[in-house]
DNA sequence: AAGTGGTCTAGACCACAAA
DNA sequence: TTGTGGTCTAGACCACTTC
């Protein structure tokens, strides 16, 4: 990484995580750090707004960066989080088993509004059961453009599908629009999952882009309401 | 406002909303803009870097800035959405009781853990029951460091508690951290909500930070399942 | 008055995409 | 090769806090 910014604000993110750096604390000054690091006053702000923006910092004009105790919280805060590092989070054993992979030849008016497809564009669509610690707990549902995935196998979609797009087809995803819901649990959601009496589902519709801004990918994440957690971070705008 | 690259971005977005600009399109290039509005490139790149963080273009080196299409979403994605705010959106009358309003002198553990605070500080209570169209369907409750709230009245907490920090106490709420869960009813709940049969209470726990970063109020905010939406916009670092 | 972060500039060089 | 966005610089002036 030949990035200044990027590894100032690496430097500086390990000094808070490990504890150098005290919450509460002031910064060295953007001046200071620009000696320290032997670089120019812009990229020094570069790196404070990374850190201002994940949280790490609040800056306050006329007094300096104050650090922000972050040891209630487990970060990252908000992002796209997949199955593989949620499960490392809760710890236990995972399982990714495949119910249904199919190519939908002629999709439905519903898929074709949340994919923004023509009528003759086809879909992949996958259905997988994820279970941690024993519990059947999510069920993904993953609707994806089959323009940008030629082929998709039993086998990929058992690791990571991610992985996968990312490493051997090169797509890169750049961002995505989550909504979150409660709904009562469908039959589908009785069957593949262990329920044991839970009367409501947490749903995440995850909308994914590629990096030309072109939406492919339609995720229905469904969660049993105990396993479910989610952290946002949001900085205010005066 | 005399900030240029906030006015250079109020007017893009302002083209983008109502469609001047349509969505996949490319802006014109960063070098055409900064002619057009007789500014520097630097100037530029930091308008068009609030749109991308906002989910307004999304910028790809070599080609340009394009436009993403906004017209699914309820914008705005994220941050701090107050009650007013929320009922205003979901429309239908609304109507806050207030359940209980206390000064806590011996805050217990818990409530010292999650504000920070010393034994010898106090707490303001204030638990609120949210009705929209008829039906309680939220129950907030607030826990506020009364080293920075001298007063509170029953009359200030049923209008805007937020707007009377913000405007009257002049305190600047700058950021907040949410954990979104879900839980089972509490007795609590099931008193002071229409529940009607629902099994679950989705919990958002807020954090609320003030200008110079020190931890004020602590909000669990209760609702019922069927009326809860959550949106999120996440861009991907590579 | 001195020090802090916020904005703005003009210019340089680089990495990447498209023609 | 040309044009795009990404990084970096050195310097200027401003708004705010603190002493």
């Amino acid at each position: 990484m030949n990035n200044k910014y990027l590894m100032i604000y690496n430097e500086i993110v390990a000094q808070i995580k490990n504890g150098e750096i005290a919450p509460g604390t002031l910064l060295p000054s953007e001046n200071e750090l620009k000696d320290q690091y032997d670089t120019s006053r812009e990229t020094i702000r570069k790196a404070l707004n990374l850190l201002a923006q994940n949280g790490y910092i609040q800056k306050v004009r006329g007094k300096g960066s104050i650090v922000i105790d972050i040891s209630k919280f487990d970060f990252p805060i908000s992002g796209l989080v997949s199955f593989k590092e949620l499960a490392e989070k809760m710890g236990g054993k995972s399982k990714t088993i495949v119910n249904e992979l199919s190519l939908i030849i002629k999709p439905d008016s519903y898929l074709r509004h949340q994919l923004q497809l023509n009528s003759k564009d086809q879909v992949w669509k996958v259905v997988r059961t994820r279970e941690i610690g024993g519990n059947k707990i999510i069920l993904d549902k993953d609707f994806l453009a089959a323009k940008f995935v030629p082929q998709l196998t039993e086998e990929i979609c058992e690791n990571s599908i991610y992985e996968y797009l990312e490493n051997e087809l090169n797509l890169k995803i750049s961002f995505a629009k989550k909504e979150i819901i409660v709904e009562e649990p469908t039959a589908e959601d009785r069957s593949l999952l262990d329920l044991e009496g839970f009367h409501n589902i947490v749903v995440i519709k995850n909308y994914v882009y590629l990096e030309d801004a072109s939406l492919f990918q339609y995720t229905e994440s469904r969660h049993r309401p105990d396993k479910f957690r989610f952290v946002d971070f949001a900085r205010r705008n005066h």
